[in-house]
DNA sequence: CGAAACTTTGCAGGTAGCGCAATAATTGAG
DNA sequence: CTCAATTATTGCGCTACCTGCAAAGTTTCG
């Protein structure tokens, strides 16, 4: 996850120009509306062009979003799969999720913005799935070497490990899901502690999944 | 679920010329891929003007994937909740997402195409979600009549319904994808009888949750 | 300093999608 | 059957999204 600091003044720039992009696109879509917030009006109040613009983000939900394509190297996932060893299954699996997803919802100060921006425009709440639904491939498979080191499924055939890990993958994404929906709905009243708030997102989200799978049936 | 059969002649175009332009997206997609299948070429297939097209679909995507916004009335859901009524809770939820889902899978033969075009095409599957996340309210809230007679959920507070119908409705449309992918990649080799895979593809959905519940933590 | 590497920008072009108004087809009442 | 009301189709014009390309500007590093 460490992202090398920048050095030069090049990458300063970059990073500064990113920066008020994604600011100028948050508070023009909060004050204006997604639809009448253009990528002109964006790019002009972050002092570019528009086609500048399209040198930071693929679309403008991207910008609004903050959306930067991290490449989850296989690498970083085993890394974090060893970080998180001696972890159930269940909460291993939540954190892998969360720690693919939290960036994006908590980096910046912009967040209790995008809160905002989320709940007045929740059309884009599906681009925020597209996002994890893009790696899913990837973690399925993290998900699939879990469940090789889990008891209770070390004796199952490997034919069978896909569509468990694939389940597995939509439960405890649904129940981040409805943990950072619980976190927008109630955050927008108190301000959020950051590193608070990280870790009680993730706790509540194994907490509801754990919730369902132990009272079911 | 039940769709009154268009009478008139001018019903019976309009659905008529809907399928065209379904087929003729999906079709150009496969064979052209998603870019360079727009919206003028999939009109032109269909013999109707491109602004037609606007008038039947809300987007390309739509169209694509043969969204259309059927109004699922909440007696309708009443009338087949109670229709299933007595078993299980996981079987319950299984059979009420598929009851919804399941008519566009077998309605048209378009289906097997479609996920073609979606696995040719991931970033459609965001679309596919959001349908899907139409109808979550009226599902969920259906989840929770079921929770509410559920042994194990009976003294649960009514708060804790919410989140948990969700993750619960979570759980069981990943089974149930899961199951309908797996369907999809086998049925294309074996012809398939639509009323005997049909049971099957519900029984594997509510295998899979089972399974995954029963092993977990 | 000066060449290499990278960034910004304008321009041109293609596509998506919508509002409007004219035209054409369907329907239902008389 | 006829005519008026309703609804569907279509062309036109417009805005916005997004990309490729090449020129001009900026940063880096030897």
């Amino acid at each position: 996850m460490e992202i090398t600091a920048p050095l030069g003044l090049r990458d300063k720039k970059r990073a500064e120009t990113r920066a008020k992009l994604e600011r100028a696109a948050v508070e023009l879509v909060l004050r204006d509306g997604l639809a009448h917030a253009t990528v002109d009006a964006i790019s002009d109040a972050a002092d570019v062009s528009s086609r500048t613009f399209f040198n930071y983000f693929d679309s403008k939900e991207d910008a609004i979003l903050g959306v930067r394509d991290l490449e989850l190297t296989d690498e970083a996932v085993a890394e974090h799969l060893a970080r998180t060893d001696g972890a159930g299954l269940i909460e291993s699996v939540v954190k892998l999720l969360f720690w693919v997803i939290g960036p994006s919802i908590t980096t910046s100060d912009l967040h209790v913005l995008r809160m905002q921006v989320v709940k007045a425009h929740p059309e884009l709440l599906s681009r925020q799935i597209t996002q994890m639904t893009r790696m899913a491939d990837q973690l399925t498979a993290a998900i699939q070497t879990l469940l090789k080191k889990d008891p209770a499924f070390a004796g199952d055939p490997a034919a069978s490990l896909q569509p468990t890990a694939d389940v597995l993958f939509a439960l405890c994404g649904g129940g981040l899901r409805v943990a950072v929906k619980e976190w927008v709905t109630e955050g927008s009243a108190t301000a959020h502690d950051q590193s608070a708030s990280l870790t009680v997102l993730e706790s509540r989200a194994i907490e509801l999944v754990r919730e369902v799978t132990k009272k079911i049936q």
